[in-house]
DNA sequence: GACCATAGGTACCGATCGGTAACATCGTCA
DNA sequence: TGACGATGTTACCGATCGGTACCTATGGTC
């Protein structure tokens, strides 16, 4: 990657990615405008136009660098529970419901993409979806490498109860039906 | 109410909340502008500020006529069921994977809204979670009417089973893991 | 018919939006 | 030194946003 020199000086686009990431996830992406980011990350707006092609275009960077920090997660819990997908669904959903209880919680950045741009050809939305299905064919792999006796129906429930938290953590204050996300996919997981 | 009349000669407000109902859940809030919404109704930007004080008005007027829709629904739902709160929750969540599956399908209303309206001191947010934490209620007292052994657990689950097929409905394509809540409703029921 | 409240229509406002053109400045490396 | 690529500066664009002033038409009451 661009992280060993970016880190001692980080070139625009890499504090525009920055700043985008915490205003675009903590107050959405329609809420926020270019100048805002570009403010917030010290650099201009033509900084920010000769990086991305538009403000959509910046959208979809900031999704992928969102799920970058999902897969750094599982990273970090596939190697603390190699050979064990029980233990490492579990682990997930251990830490999701910490994150939800936490203040600020907004959910899942690509959840809530889908959520501001319903429209179905647009490009943020298709971006989101199908960052959106990595992650249920992860808990699917998951699952089947479990030898339940329905895997289709296991893993829908665990990505109902995932959906749920993304949701029901920003819906209702904590403590919230969120923090108990743990417990309900073990009740799931050993049924 | 004022159906009997309205529904003869609606009145400018009516056509009003029936265009931004439409409009609002298809395509979301934030993206829709008022000149879209009188557009859509027949009627002219001064018939919406007469009967609005704003769009956030509006707004609430749109998640208050919304929550209404599924009120209207648990009422056919407890009249189909009398003394029954377990067949009741059952007919909710079968008809929930329904809808959830129909083409068009944007999840609830009032967790759209919360999604587009972070700002925890927004009126438009406050009112979704205000209304949000009545079907809480809703559901934890037909639990608690189940004489189960974790009634809290149970409410909780049942809730995120039900944000998660708000979220999922959307994110994914149908058949995806909405379809099957009713069936993961039911062996969270028996469990 | 005189009167009045209510609702509709036309035109417009200031603010903000995403996006761009043109030029100055800086650091790096040959 | 000189050339170059990346960034900063300033000013600006057209479109759209939420919201409003002003006038006219309508319907009911006395």
């Amino acid at each position: 990657m661009s992280s060993h020199k970016a880190v001692a000086r980080p070139c625009a686009a890499d504090k525009i990615r920055s700043s985008a990431r915490d205003l675009f996830y903590s107050q959405g992406i329609r809420a926020v405008g270019v100048d805002e980011i570009v403010h917030k990350a010290g650099v201009t707006k033509p900084s920010l136009y000769r990086a991305f092609d538009s403000k959509d275009g910046l959208t979809t960077a900031y999704l992928s660098d969102y799920q970058q920090e999902f897969w750094d997660r599982i990273a970090v819990i596939c190697h603390d529970h190699p050979d064990n997908p029980r233990a490492q669904l579990v682990a997930y959903f251990d830490g999701l419901a910490w994150r939800a209880s936490q203040p600020g919680y907004r959910g899942c950045a690509l959840t809530n993409a889908i959520v501001e741009y319903p429209e179905p050809e647009h490009p943020v939305r298709q971006e989101a979806a199908r960052l959106k299905q990595q992650i249920r064919e992860w808990v699917k792999q998951k699952v089947c490498a479990l030898s339940v006796s329905d895997p289709d129906l296991l893993t829908d429930g665990l990505i109902l109860l995932m959906e749920g938290t993304y949701g029901g953590g920003q819906v209702f204050r904590a403590p919230g039906p969120a923090a108990q996300v743990g417990k309900l996919a073990r009740l799931l997981l050993s049924s």
